[in-house]
DNA sequence: CAAATATAATTAACACTGTTCACAGCTCAA
DNA sequence: TTGAGCTGTGAACAGTGTTAATTATATTTG
C-alpha cells in the first residue's frame, strides 16, 4: 500500500521535474503537455493518470520555485543589517529574480489558475510570500521606529503592490523603457515606503 | 484611390466591432480568428488580409476602450471638486471599471503584445493612461500643496503601480478574499498616498 | 508455476487553435 | 471583351489539451 504511493510520489516527481526545467529555461511558452511528457520519458497521457490537467501540474511547481527565490535572495542579503538596509535589499534581490526568470514571474502572477483543487492555497501562498521573506525584518522595524500593525500591514501591502506592479508594466509592457530607468523609479518607491 | 482607404477601414472596423464586443463580453478566453470572423461576417481567412495577425487586431481595440473606460470615469467623478478628492474618485472609478469588465484589464495589462508594429506605442498608451486621466488634478493638487514635479511624478508612479498591483491579485489570484476587504485596502492605500 | 485479474502506459481520435496558400469570383482599365 | 489585379474563401498544416479504447505490464489467485 505505501509502495503505490511511493511510485505514485516518484512518476509526479518526474513529471514536475519536467515542467519546471522547461519553466525555466523557455518560461510558459514552452510549456506543452506533448514537451512535457517528453522530457519526463512518458507518453502524453499518462500525464492524466497523475494530474488532473496540465495548469494543476504547473502550479505544481509553484512552491519548489518560491523556495528558489527564497535561497536566491538569502545569498544576496547576506552580510545586511537587519530592517530597512536588509528590507530594501531583499525587494531588491526579489525583483531581481523575477527579471532573470520572467517565466516565473508569469507563472507566479499572471497565468490563470484552475478553478478547484488547491488554488486558492496556491493565491494566498503568492500573496503573502514576499511578507514571509521581510517579516523578520518588519518585526525589528516595527519595534525599532515604535509602529503599530496596522501601519506595518499597510507598508507590507504597498511594497507588495508596488513591486509586482512595477514588474507587471516592466516585463510585459516594457515600460519604463530601458533597465536603468526602471532601478531609478525602484529606489524612488522604495525609499519612499521607509520615508 | 480614397475609396480603397474607405473600404479597407470599413473592413478593419467590422473585424475591430466584433473583436470589442466578445472582449465586453466574454474576455480574451472568448477570442479566437473564427470567432471574431463569424461574428463580423467574413471568413477567417479575410482577417488576414487586414490584419498582420490576431493580437494586432485585439490590440487595435485598446484605444476604444481606452476612451469608454475615460468616458465612464468622467461621468462618475462629475460634481466632485478638483484635487485630492476627484484623484480619489478617480482612482476608485478606474478600479471599478476593470473589476467590472476583468478582460479588458487582461487586453491592457496582461495580454503579450506582438513583437513588432505599433506595440511600443500601445505600451506608452497603457502607461501612462491613468496619469492622463488625472492630469488636471495632480496640476492642482501641485500647485496647492506648492510641490515640485518630481515628487509629484513618484506620485503618480505608486498610484499607477498600486492600482494595477491592486487589481492583478484581485482579478488573478482572488486575493484579498472578498470585495470588502478589497476595498478597504485601497481606501488605505489611497488615504496615504495624499497623506 | 500458470492463469486470471487488476493496473498502468500508450495510441488513436476529437475538437479546438492560428496561420498560410492556392484558387474562385469580381472589378476595372486597356 | 479581354486580361490583370484585387478580394474573399475553403482546404490544409502544424500545433494545442483532453478523453476513450486498447495494449502492455504487474499482481494476485488457483
Amino acid at each position: 500500500m505505501n509502495n503505490k504511493l511511493l511510485q505514485e510520489t516518484r512518476m509526479k516527481r518526474y513529471f514536475i521535474e519536467a515542467t519546471r526545467n522547461i519553466l525555466r529555461s523557455e518560461g510558459l511558452k514552452g510549456i506543452s503537455v506533448r514537451n512535457i511528457a517528453k522530457d519526463a520519458g512518458y507518453s502524453y497521457a499518462t500525464l492524466y493518470n497523475y494530474f488532473n490537467d496540465v495548469r494543476d501540474l504547473v502550479f505544481e511547481c509553484v512552491k519548489d520555485f518560491q523556495h528558489e527565490c527564497e535561497v536566491d535572495i538569502s545569498n544576496k542579503v547576506e552580510g545586511k543589517s537587519a530592517g530597512i538596509e536588509r528590507l530594501k535589499a531583499i525587494s531588491k534581490a526579489y525583483v531581481e529574480y523575477f527579471l532573470e526568470y520572467p517565466g516565473i514571474f508569469e507563472l507566479f502572477y499572471i497565468e490563470k489558475m484552475s478553478a478547484y483543487g488547491n488554488s486558492k492555497e496556491s493565491a494566498r501562498l503568492i500573496y503573502h510570500f514576499l511578507d514571509r521573506i521581510c517579516q523578520p525584518d518588519w518585526d525589528f522595524y516595527a519595534q525599532k521606529m515604535k509602529l503599530n500593525s496596522d501601519f506595518i500591514e499597510r507598508l507590507k501591502d504597498q511594497l507588495r503592490f508596488t513591486l509586482t506592479g512595477m514588474l507587471l508594466f516592466y516585463l510585459n509592457r516594457s515600460s519604463p523603457d530601458n533597465y536603468a530607468e526602471f532601478i531609478q523609479v525602484l529606489e524612488q518607491q522604495l525609499n519612499y515606503i521607509w520615508e
